[in-house]
DNA sequence: GGAATAAATTGAGATAACTCAATTTATTTA
DNA sequence: TAAATAAATTGAGTTATCTCAATTTATTCC
């Protein structure tokens, strides 16, 4: 982790358009210029640890990071993959701003660091913030419910197929990528084993499902996935 | 479902303390006293249906009722089970008011049906709801990040545990109690077949953890479930 | 209160998914 | 560029959990 000496300004940037806090005022955005941070992490760096709190709100400005929790014995569970202009996680800002899962970058990445307590006073003075902050919340939630009824109770071919369909609608928005995280990090997001992970994607490269080399990853046919991940 | 014809007044009410909206103002209570309607539910009859959408947001009278995901093939997944004087769940209130989630009785209940937009134009117009909003959706999302980890890694056995745990620690508060669930809703909370749960409490009863009679559920060694939840 | 229906338990067999070990392929470091 | 290390694949054997069927127990309804 590396502080960043050109920071980006806020309110200014090229990205407004999709950023989370476009919707703010003039005098908002200099408040959050004022008091962030932005910092550079490598590859494998953790950015949040689980059962830790954290006083910053994560903002990714390049790069990638997996939202995970970590349980016993070594078992991770990836939830999502953040990307740039993203909020990454939240910690329980009204409460004490602990933390419930760790994020750790999966390519080198940089991130700008907002004070909690500078965003709750914009919350609190924002009302437009609240639908949209709620509005996030709830996709959270609902994402985190379907992947709970997906994984417990569907089989290894439908959970590998959810999440290469996960990479392709949400992460790189194409048939065709270069997969920027491990097979052993596909297989937390799928919530099984390496190998079985290793297996099922040689077994969809026989069917013709994929075309694989290495890390680039080609799906022939995302038809077959959504009816995989359907019956499975 | 039937409509009551003596409601109870919020903010004059004896159950203030634990109540949800304790912290509305007289105007607010009376908006709401205005602007809801009580009814009666058997035990089994669905009061949200996942993907549909909802004008009400449903808060307990009495009762209880289960927040569960339905999968494809009859795989349903119990989250929590709902008890009086909490909101049962949240639809998207921000956006356009979907269900993500289903909810069923488990006993005749009372719920108060409060309508969506007088909620929503209490929590723009009032503060001090803002926090405690956030602070509640916090709460349900690290609630659904730890079942993910639990049921997606642990054994039977753990699982089971954790399932009893939370009857004992956030349902009942109490070591014995009187089961209001089936042991396939069990099933459903544990994320396992029902042959598999009745199998797994006959060696809980077994191994002395528990004295079960039908219904009636005794914990003789907390610890125990604890230490198991634990390892599993 | 007894018949009918539903819920829960138990057993046996099937199978999906895991673990461990061996090998191959890819990536890093000297 | 070779050696060393790490990541990914493949195979074989084991085990946890499920499914289906048969009973048993509990609950509902006439």
């Amino acid at each position: 982790m590396l502080n960043s000496n050109t920071k980006i300004k806020c309110g200014l940037c090229i990205h407004q358009h999709q950023c989370f806090f476009n919707s703010l005022s003039e005098k908002e955005h200099d408040l959050l210029n004022k008091n962030k941070t932005e910092v550079f992490y490598k590859v494998g760096e953790t950015i949040y640890k689980q059962g830790t709190s954290s006083n910053y709100l994560i903002f990714l400005l390049s790069g990638m990071a997996k939202v995970m929790i970590e349980g016993d014995h070594d078992k991770n569970l990836i939830l999502r993959l953040g990307k740039p202009f993203q909020i990454l996680d939240f910690p329980a800002i009204f409460d004490d701003n602990m933390l419930y899962r760790s994020s750790v970058t999966v390519m080198d990445s940089k991130a700008c660091l907002i004070d909690i307590d500078v965003f709750k006073s914009i919350v609190l003075s924002n009302k437009k913030y609240v639908p949209f902050l709620f509005s996030h919340l709830n996709q959270t939630q609902n994402h985190y419910s379907k992947r709970l009824i997906n994984l417990i109770y569907k089989n290894m071919e439908a959970r590998i197929a959810d999440a290469l369909l996960y990479l392709v609608n949400e992460v790189y928005y194409s048939r065709v990528f270069t997969l920027t995280i491990s097979r052993k990090d596909l297989a937390e997001l799928a919530g099984m084993s390496k190998e079985s992970t290793s297996r099922i994607l040689g077994q969809f490269k026989d069917q013709e499902i994929l075309h694989i080399k290495g890390k680039e990853i080609e799906v022939l046919n995302k038809k077959q996935l959504e009816y995989l991940s359907k019956v499975g």
